[in-house]
RNA sequence: GGAGAGGUUCCCGAGCGGCCAAAGGGAACAGACUGUAAAUCUGUCGUCAAAGACUUCGGAGGUUCGAAUCCUCCCCUCUCCA
């Protein structure tokens, strides 16, 4: 799902992201909370009308807003205090209101409001928080029942420690939920713990039922994440990177913007057929990064997304077929790579 | 012709006897970015056999233990007045 925080996918149209085949985007709750507000959202005919999007959203909770704004809030068993990163206005949380909030976005599958400990974080935190949000779970879901045409994920949490996790997924899943977030990794724990942790969620969440790890990643985090049956993916990684001038490809990453590239008049990716790689050069690309000019970043950002829904695509393809495995072991080793001089 | 200001490391620009290879900004170069406070942030940025040495602050001399900083002459810019 490329992510489209403030209602736009940044830099592109609509039209451009279903060029590229964007199933589903994603907004977030508190960002469009503050600006422009949820209620102008839903006189504007909710977010598909206020954006022009006719396709699915996810909007999420802003839960991840309250760690990554931690200098700006405080967290109380009712919900949370918060101070806007724009004006210090103070605006306070509970899971009620998140769902209020969500249903005016009126996005297809909406998160519940969920703490997402910080890494690194004790045991005895990440514990308490859990139950918060485990509590905020239920809330969620009681206040969502009246508008049940937006699905309404429960996201688990408990940190890099299995059995909180456990714990975490099996309460969840008693509040039967239509989907799972797995939340609170790839926060700057070491990769094997979130590998860990989607491998020991998969054989306890339901299989008929879509698991979403929230916020990665890299092309290799879903590849591997894949294997351990996450269905769903977010990340900002493909357009903000692309906006500074660093592209993803089959073969690695790819800095377009370096030196290095000043004169190489081949596609980003020979192999791609994005609007991009059809038509401009790296040296194009380079150059537009050099001088700052926008179409730099939209051209890119349209590369790297491509390349993001195509892997996947591949993935599910792989996976229908029965040889996932052997898809994996043919692109893995790739995908990580910077690529530093490869002239196409 | 008269009066004045100034020439600093790629550029702009501080420094005006030692703590100066020389502030700061820009450019350039390399990189980071994982439910977007992000067109942001970090590092490098005279040379080298490099915890040291060497060469730099328009040029040439000089004063001094020591000069980008003081003195002399020269070259060159710019402003104002004729």
């Amino acid at each position: 799902m490329p992510v489209g925080t403030l209602a736009t996918v940044k830099t592109l149209s609509p039209a451009e992201l279903r060029d590229i085949q964007a199933q589903i985007i994603l907004g977030n709750t508190y960002h469009l909370y503050l600006r422009p507000g949820h209620e102008l959202v839903r006189r504007a005919g909710g977010l598909h009308g206020f954006m022009s999007w006719d396709r699915p959203i996810l909007t999420d909770s802003g839960g991840f807003q309250v760690m990554s704004l931690s200098g700006l809030r405080k967290i109380t068993p009712d919900g949370v205090r918060f101070q806007s990163h724009i004006d210090g206005s103070y605006h306070f949380f509970t899971p009620e209101k998140v769902i209020e909030i969500e249903n005016a976005l009126g996005a297809d599958i909406i998160m519940a409001f969920d703490e997402c400990p910080p890494y690194p974080a004790t045991r005895a935190y990440v514990e308490n928080s859990l139950k918060t949000t485990l509590e905020w779970a239920k809330r969620c879901r009681d206040a969502h029942r009246e508008t049940d045409r937006q699905a309404l994920f429960g996201i688990v949490q408990g940190g890099v420690y299995d059995d909180l996790r456990v714990r975490s997924a099996e309460e969840l899943m008693k509040m039967d939920f239509p989907g799972y977030s797995i939340g609170g990794l790839a926060v700057g724990e070491d990769k094997k713990d979130m590998f860990r942790i989607t491998d020991l969620l998969n054989d306890i969440l339901p299989k008929n039922k879509p698991r979403y790890l929230m916020g990665v990643g890299t092309p290799l985090d879903l590849l591997k994440n894949i294997r351990n049956g996450v269905d769903m993916f977010d990340c900002v990684m493909p357009t903000r990177n692309a906006r500074k001038g660093s592209l993803f490809t089959w073969k690695g990453k790819l800095i377009v913007k370096a030196a290095r590239y000043k004169e190489d008049f081949s596609p980003v990716d020979p192999d791609c057929d994005c609007y991009t790689c059809r038509n401009f050069s790296r040296a194009y690309l380079r150059h537009l990064f050099s001088v700052d000019e926008l179409l730099g970043m939209r051209l890119a950002t349209i590369h790297s997304l491509h390349f993001y829904l195509e892997l996947v695509g591949a993935c599910r393809k792989a996976i229908i077929e029965d040889r996932y495995e052997e898809f994996f072991n043919e692109h893995a080793e790739n995908l990580d790579r910077l690529i530093d001089n490869d002239t196409g």
